[in-house]
DNA sequence: CGCCCCGTTGAGGAGAGTCAATGGCTGTGG
DNA sequence: CCACAGCCATTGACTCTCCTCAACGGGGCG
């Protein structure tokens, strides 16, 4: 099954003819490389992302040259629903890993959508739990320190690892540079640098080659970056009722006559 | 005409049956006074929120007391939507002026959505437009200096303000204490206070009694926070297509059939 | 081999935080 | 009408987190 169907598959069943449609695309899937952009600030793209494999990052740059990213986009992840709105991007989206992504038409989109409340409700669902990510990290950056940004940021990766593959590895492998890890947390990669080093003596993760990062106590960086272990799960617990309907599906349905 | 209509209306004509009942609901709004809590971390709401008068702030606690604001909400501005979602809310919202607060419990607000595919559009647009300010604070707060974060959330906001009240205001009447201010800027109180009193002396802003703000030499200002003047602007702009119908629309009343 | 990118480490500096005292304004109650 | 409390903005002195500049070293790749 693909790391897709998986994700969205979380919220709502995906008994659903309707799926069918992404096997397809799947076959059709592009290929980006590291530094490969996949959406320009400026652009108005009109195009849907669904990222299959790999890792990209959302980022806006300063004139002055300065980047903030906004946030990373993981394997299942799907981009940019905004854009359907004909809005010009205001950032990039670039691939920092090798990535298969399925680039559907807004048009062609909107038909999947028209065809399937289920699939509007699992799509609708995603825009608000990406939201939830920007609030965090709105919360991460303002009012953390330098330890508990990356400790931070390195649970939540591994959450949405985990629940993208369903693989419950331990170790993480994270594509990122000290550079990507700064830029995100609004840190300097120098001072990135020292604090993980500093993180690794006193045990909180190990490194090894490639990237890949295990957390070793995840009990204790939680604890101290103030990580709420519920945090994008709660959600997910919530988002069935018991009459096996949900408020998103009420909404997809309910916005269509005009 | 209602702050509200004003506001939406900017991007969807209004000549519609469909807004009627807005002016139904307004006489029936609630009041808040500045501290009273209108949607608490934790609750599973389902209601959704018109703000017709007075400002209120969205933000989080975390445990040991640290709070950031992750954004503000002015007249005319709409939440929560994803409260449809059945998701229990990460965060709070708080008055901090007289409020006079449309609250529309969620199944009315589908039906609503559903007898008219311009009301759907306005709402989905607004909730665009809401993700975009969160990117900018997170740029905002990552990546620029305390004079560059607070110039520019002062031209956001009386960027905003002018948006809802269509009042062209050169003063701007900012309800924020010190402490406000710093909680949504990643600052201490103290800081905001010494750095608002430089932007004084250089002849950046100036205060009156109050909270009234008056932002001197805008031009100068936007320059030194690297303010983009099209921020919130360009997308107006495009949201139209040539043939009368746009992007979010389609989806709209795309999203349908089950 | 040599280049480049990346991570690391050191030394010094700057921006923002902490602690604390002062003063203005407002509302309240004697 | 005045006294006092509470909240907020301001300012000073000092501290510390994080930044800047710089040098060094390892690994990948042409």
């Amino acid at each position: 099954m693909s790391v897709f169907k998986r994700r969205l598959g979380q919220y709502v069943s995906i008994h659903d003819e309707a799926w069918i449609i992404f096997d397809e695309l799947e076959r059709q899937e592009q290929v980006y490389l590291p530094g490969d952009e996949l959406i320009t600030a400026g652009d108005e793209t009109r195009r849907v992302f669904i990222l299959n494999e790999g890792w990209a990052i959302r980022y806006r740059l300063l004139e002055d040259g300065r980047r903030q990213i906004v946030n990373f986009m993981l394997p299942g992840d799907v981009f940019d629903l905004q854009s359907l709105a004909d809005l010009k991007a205001d950032h990039s989206v670039t691939a920092i890993t090798h990535c298969n992504v399925s680039v559907i038409p807004s048009g062609i989109f909107v038909d999947m959508l028209k065809d399937s409340s289920r699939l509007a409700s699992a799509f609708w669902w995603s825009a608000v739990q990406e939201e939830s990510i920007l609030r965090e990290q709105i919360v991460r950056i303002g009012r953390r320190s330098a330890r508990e940004r990356i400790g931070h940021l390195l649970l939540e990766l591994h959450r949405r690892y985990i629940g993208a593959t369903g693989l419950e590895v331990e170790k993480l492998t994270v594509p990122l540079t000290r550079a990507d890890i700064a830029d995100a947390l609004g840190l300097t990669p120098v001072h990135v640098s020292r604090t993980m080093s500093a993180m690794r003596r006193s045990g909180l993760i190990s490194e090894g080659r490639g990237g890949e990062i295990t957390i070793v106590d995840r009990e204790r960086l939680a604890r101290l970056s103030l990580f709420d272990m519920d945090y994008l799960h709660l959600k997910k617990l919530n988002l069935l009722r018991k009459d096996g309907k949900n408020g998103i599906q009420e909404i997809s349905s309910g916005v269509n006559a005009d």
